[in-house]
DNA sequence: AGGCTTACTTCAAGCCGTGATTTAACGTGT
DNA sequence: ACACGTTAAATCACGGCTTGAAGTAAGCCT
């Protein structure tokens, strides 16, 4: 049923440049001899194309290797100063815009706190330009280098019209109380600048893909424990997105039918019972904002001190969340599921034994076999990378074609 | 993250051919005018690309269209007789080995009981293989011109090297109690044939979608209730099976950790709330085999009779099935789910408005309403079809290669 | 019969990847 | 020093693809 669309023999170019750019990206510096082992490109279409991608200022020589006897071969690396890319972290305290490099490698970062204004939206997109104009006024960068603006928002995303680059993009949060917040045009009146947004969760999932414990996975499910809990679905290497982009919606999934009430309203949610917010809150500790990560590093201490009610607590949430895993094993039939967020990292050192052995109870045997369960290796400010991969990713699709922003031939700048 | 491989020029004209052979298939008799608008390829393209369809006997001119005033548009389709397809569907109590032409129209079909040697694996090996005999030998069809057999089976598929040919499948399933049979093997002993297994609970989703309810979506879940519970996931158009083609296991996904024991030896599965064999059993009924269909009839009429007991039991059940509905949707965000299988078309009548009710209670609003909850369009029958799109799906995907099969450029027989 | 409209075919032009050949850049042995 | 072998990279003819323009076929209307 897969239907691709019309291929013209200039999209073989524009695959080749795509793999090549991908391998050089991922796995450092190549020769153009590994490239083509690699890729199975012929030699002299790795010649065409790292010509291109050379001409284009993409891709730079970096030293050589000897080879023992003959011509050394040519290391290629992707040209990290080539362009830049921004990524915002819409998190729950604060605002952060950070600008990095093509390696992503932070140039500069800004922060704004969230304080008594909330989540009002037109504050949160001013903080947003201001930040963006800040760290591009810190670093000296030419906007015209910047491929995009990723933004990591707390809540489910429409896409909206691709055509309209980014303008359609509307925001749905509960938590935050966005209904339907026009977040695209909101942004696109004040940047002209390629925007991407998507689920902060789901971007630090990608992060954690990356260039985390997630790396070289094609299958994978990570798992994020805050306040919330969510997920990110990874299948053949890319995110599952369902039809409107919302899929991986973990946390409100039922592990007790009728069971504890949830803060969204309905009831036995997997959140109620492994949710930060609702550990700190059954163990009797102020529940809203920053007093949340205080209040479950005491649960934690409480159970290694033995408490039992504190002990008792977290061996139902591990029981739980073992179970849920287990669905996910079920349903995804990932290679790895990786958990991460700041509670699950701050728990997981605990947790992970337990977690481990009640997935195994729960779900099927065989697709158990096949997966692994680790903690994330990112911590929670990876939300921005994460962000700034929603560009990035676009650039290596294209194959490193920068629709309009940088003149191609001319050599990077710097 | 995605790599697809190498690409060559002539790929793109197998894309061509896949792309327009699809079409022709799926939306009947068109003229390669539409054929043009539709996919957007040129008129050029249109006319090398269905003139090499013709030559290979795969597309037959099929009368025509009159255009106000102009050239009349000649209508194309696929031919039907050009080539043959063989499903067979391992059941809980019979093997059932059908004959198809490209159409699907069944030519010939071979019912063999499985009573009480069970599913002894050699023996439905062997029926299989005789079947497969019979259908050829009764309607003297060429086995040169069978596309591949596919097989429907109770259990979870490892596909193996796709290199092999088949040889590597092997079969888990705790239900009829074969631990990494290899099937594959055993059948490449006794036929040339390409092979495809998979589980039958997918073939039957994806008779659903090409042909029943769920036409026309790219998302979408098609839930299967027999004895046990099953689930096909569909997205982006094409199954959706995980690392190890194991996804979609729904059934033992956990709705009430701690809660009733199931036959799989947990707690708390979907399947002991809702599968046939576990509705059964509570109230009282023999739950072995065909008296299985037996006793959910009965169930279902003392409930229409206003039997409390009855009543409750369903009306947990719609509870149940609604939760765990509301778990797909907002893990997958589907644009349709699809409620098949014969429990699921049995009870779906009467429990379809509580279902849904249910689901919207449980899940999360902005993906429910981008979901519709149908009644699926088939019977249990449809396994066999099913079955027998896995080698048509291959053959579509390939343009129409028919690999050595079938000569190219020879006409049709008959 | 001539003109008009629409469907389809043919063909040159521009690209692309391959694989063979050529050029470049390095060790080594005499 | 210098020829020689070896390996890496660039060059180029070739077959194949899609496109888009020009040409042909097949029906209407007057």
């Amino acid at each position: 049923m897969t239907l691709r669309g019309k291929q013209t023999v200039r999209d073989l170019r524009r695959g080749s440049r795509s793999t090549l750019l991908r391998r050089l990206y991922f796995d450092g510096p190549l020769s153009r001899q590994e490239l083509g082992r690699i890729s199975g490109l012929s030699a002299g279409s790795i010649s065409n194309v790292t010509g291109e991608l050379l001409a284009d200022g993409l891709v730079e020589e970096c030293g050589s290797v000897e080879s023992d006897g003959g011509r050394p071969r040519i290391l290629l690396q992707v040209t990290p100063g080539r362009a830049h890319l921004v990524g915002v972290d819409v998190g729950e305290t604060q605002v952060r815009v950070a600008l990095f490099d093509l390696a992503l490698t932070e140039l500069a970062a800004s922060d704004h706190p969230l304080s008594d204004k909330g989540h009002d939206v037109d504050h949160v997109v001013e903080l947003i330009l201001t930040g963006l104009a800040e760290v591009l006024r810190r670093t000296g960068v030419d906007p015209d280098t910047v491929l995009g603006v990723g933004v990591g928002v707390p809540g489910i995303v429409e896409q909206g019209d691709p055509a309209e680059q980014g303008a359609g993009i509307v925001v749905h949060s509960q938590t935050v109380d966005w209904d339907a917040v026009p977040l695209g045009r909101l942004l696109r009146a004040g940047t002209d600048l390629p925007l991407h947004v998507d689920n902060g969760a789901k971007t630090l999932g990608q992060a954690e893909m990356w260039f985390g414990a997630g790396r070289g996975a094609q299958h994978a499910v990570v798992a994020l424990f805050g306040s919330g809990v969510g997920a990110c679905v990874i299948a053949d290497g890319a995110r599952f997105r369902g039809a409107t982009s919302s899929a991986g919606e973990w946390g409100h999934t039922k592990v007790h039918v009728g069971g504890r009430r949830c803060r969204c309203g309905s009831r036995g949610c997997l959140e109620a019972y492994v949710g930060a917010e609702a550990l700190v809150e059954r163990w009797g500790g102020a529940a809203d904002g920053s007093a949340e990560k205080a209040g479950l590093a005491a649960l934690l201490a409480a159970a290694e001190a033995g408490e039992s009610a504190a002990v008792e607590l977290l061996d139902e949430a591990a029981e739980y969340l073992g179970a849920a895993i287990a669905d996910l094993i079920n349903l995804f039939n990932p290679e790895r599921i990786v958990i991460g967020g700041w509670a699950g990292l701050l728990l997981g050192p605990r947790l992970l034994p337990a977690v481990r052995a009640a997935t195994t109870a729960y779900a099927l045997r065989f697709p158990r076999e096949q997966t692994s369960i680790e903690l994330g290796r990112l911590g929670p400010d990876a939300v921005t990378v994460g962000a700034a991969t929603l560009p990035l990713s676009q650039f290596l699709d294209s194959g490193g074609e920068i629709a309009g922003r940088i003149g191609p031939g001319v050599p990077a700048a710097g």
